[in-house]
DNA sequence: AATTTTTCCAACCGCTTGTAG
DNA sequence: ACTACAAGCGGTTGGAAAAAT
């Protein structure tokens, strides 16, 4: 005996969105928001459809932010660094690459970059480059080098911090040793045993030390972001405006002017 | 040109997680 | 502490389009 249909099959449409359906949908969601229930929704935009379809066809389909398609190198990167560091959670990989879903970028590496990572991994090809460098920073400095659009970053989407950076905490516990790239090759490779430990550790983030410990190769800086532990902590889940105030509360002691929700 | 095979991606399914009562 | 419900999530599938034969 299954669990039961969060819909009665028989009496909501099913299958591809129309064009009107997807019309209807955007304009109550614009005029109304999407009012914290969508199980009610469909019923107050007039769409015989179930709450979880169109929750689903809005977050990966008709949302304004969304990009299709068009992945450049860098997506590429971070999406197979992510990988190979915690394995299929899509919607960790996808909250780093602002415009992607985690259904775009599941079907993404489930049809591409699966098979480009595995000619990458068997031809020896550097399949993953390292970023540009960081910002000049030195802790003990107050001046801090702005370097907006630096992808290491990137950019927090939650409705309630749009427009706005995050910047995230070091995890207490230690990752296991990433792979090397260039034992990614494999469609069934999977993290191993002692990572998948350390995944499970998780909270719900990627943190950035753990990628600068972890997958030097995209994130090399480390050391540089062990110096800034203790601060990080208190800066968790902090959100700020641009790069440069991030850096510059990284850098000093005094109180972030970033929206903070700290975990500490 | 017709048919078959492969690729791609939107949508579905059901399990897990979060939260309000 | 427990229950019920909604949202989130990742695996899987169906079918359209493209490529190959």
């Amino acid at each position: 005996m299954g669990r039961a249909p969060c819909c009665d099959r028989a009496s909501v449409k099913r299958g591809p969105w129309s064009p009107e359906e997807d019309e209807q949908l955007r304009s109550y969601v614009q005029r109304h928001g999407i009012g914290g229930n969508w199980i009610a929704l469909p019923q107050k935009a007039g769409l015989n459809r179930c709450g979880k379809s169109c929750r689903l066809r809005w977050l990966n389909y008709l949302r304004p932010d969304i990009k299709h398609g068009g992945y450049t190198e860098q997506e590429d990167q971070v999406i197979l660094s992510l990988y190979s560091s915690i394995g299929s959670r899509w919607s960790i990989i996808a909250s780093k690459l602002p415009g992607r879903t985690d259904n775009d970028v599941k079907n993404y590496w489930n049809t591409k970059l699966k098979k480009k990572a595995v000619a990458g991994a068997t031809s020896g090809s550097g399949a993953f480059a390292a970023p540009a460098t960081p910002p000049a920073l030195s802790p003990a400095s107050s001046s801090v080098t702005s370097s907006s659009g630096d992808g290491r970053f990137a950019a927090y989407p939650p409705q309630q911090h749009q427009g706005l950076i995050r910047f995230d905490a070091p995890r207490t516990t230690e990752l296991a040793p990433v792979p090397p790239v260039a034992q990614l090759g494999g469609a069934a490779w999977a993290p191993s045993a002692a990572a998948s430990g350390a995944v499970a550790a998780l909270d719900d983030d990627v943190f950035l030390p753990d990628l600068g410990g972890g997958v030097e190769q995209l994130f090399p800086y480390g050391d540089f972001y062990a110096g800034l532990q203790d601060r990080a902590l208190e800066l968790s889940a902090c959100y700020f405006p641009n790069m440069a105030e991030m850096w510059g509360a990284a850098a000093s002691d005094a109180k972030p002017q970033g929206l903070c929700n700290t975990l500490t």
